[in-house]
DNA sequence: ATGGTAGCCGCGCTA
């Protein structure tokens, strides 16, 4: 079973590539974020044409979290019931024998700022609430935009970078914090090459240059993570014309 | 050099 997870940055502008990849990589689970499209325009007959699913939730310019998948999902469920959010940024259901949360971690835009306490604050609620999750579904998949790197390694200039936004010390607490429910984060879970990242700002040619961050994640729990048998970045997205600023990741999992 | 680019129904904001 293969899990993938995309911020696509405008399901619209994208909605080529994801039909070209989907088709390329026959993913079963694919979560997608900053779709910037309200429901009325989700692209649900395109979608389903090329053999999936779709559970959506959305909003107009911003935001916006899909998941698509080859088997019916059920149990969706729209946002944190732990944290009333009029931004569209949390999609959960179960398929395929799975729990799965696709989720879209705001910005913060700095550290200090409003816009900064308000990730913190949904990053705390988002844990609170995965604990209850991943009680009740022990094979639990956590995917998505975190908007953290993790560590110093998923950094392509960590002194440059040092206690800035995505990189600062609280948030990469919080990510701890949701590794130490029981979540495994699946990239590490195999040798990688250095200097791997999932996202790369358009300005500065930063694709061209590396200048990147790994803050797309694939989170397992511990009966998925011991099913994990591999996982990477489709970093080959990211040369195409028009690409999103993220790279799909992707985390496979062996039959039980 | 506090820049730069992309996407949004925009007349700045968010990333």
């Amino acid at each position: 079973m293969k899990l993938a997870s995309w911020n696509v940055n405008s399901l619209k502008v994208r909605l080529p590539q994801l039909l070209d990849w989907l088709a390329a990589q026959q993913p079963d689970i694919v979560c997608l974020q900053e779709t910037k499209l309200d429901d009325a325009a989700f692209p649900r007959r395109e979608i389903e044409t090329a053999g999936y699913h779709a559970a959506f939730c959305g909003q107009k310019t911003y935001n916006g979290v899909a998941l698509l998948t080859r088997e019916a999902p059920s149990e969706l469920a729209f946002g944190n019931p732990h944290f009333t959010d009029p931004q569209k940024r949390l999609l959960a259901a179960t398929v395929g024998g799975l729990r799965v949360v696709c989720v879209y971690v705001p910005n913060g835009q700095a550290v200090g700022s409003d816009k900064y306490a308000y990730k913190l604050e949904w990053l705390a609620a988002l844990a609170c609430w995965l604990a209850e999750e991943l009680a009740a579904n022990p094979r639990l998949a956590v995917a998505g935009d975190f908007n953290i790197a993790p560590e110093d390694r998923d950094v392509h200039d960590p002194i440059a970078w040092a206690g800035q936004i995505l990189c600062s010390e609280a948030e990469r607490s919080a990510f701890r914090q949701l590794l130490n429910l029981g979540l495994n984060d699946s990239f590490r879970l195999f040798e990688q090459a250095e200097k791997s990242f999932s996202w790369w700002d358009y300005r500065m040619l930063g694709f061209q240059k590396n200048q990147g961050l790994r803050i797309d994640h694939i989170l397992l729990s511990e009966p998925l993570a011991r099913r994990c048998v591999a996982a990477g970045i489709s970093r080959e997205m990211r040369k195409r014309e028009r690409p999103s600023d993220h790279a799909p990741v992707t985390a496979e999992l062996a039959e039980p």
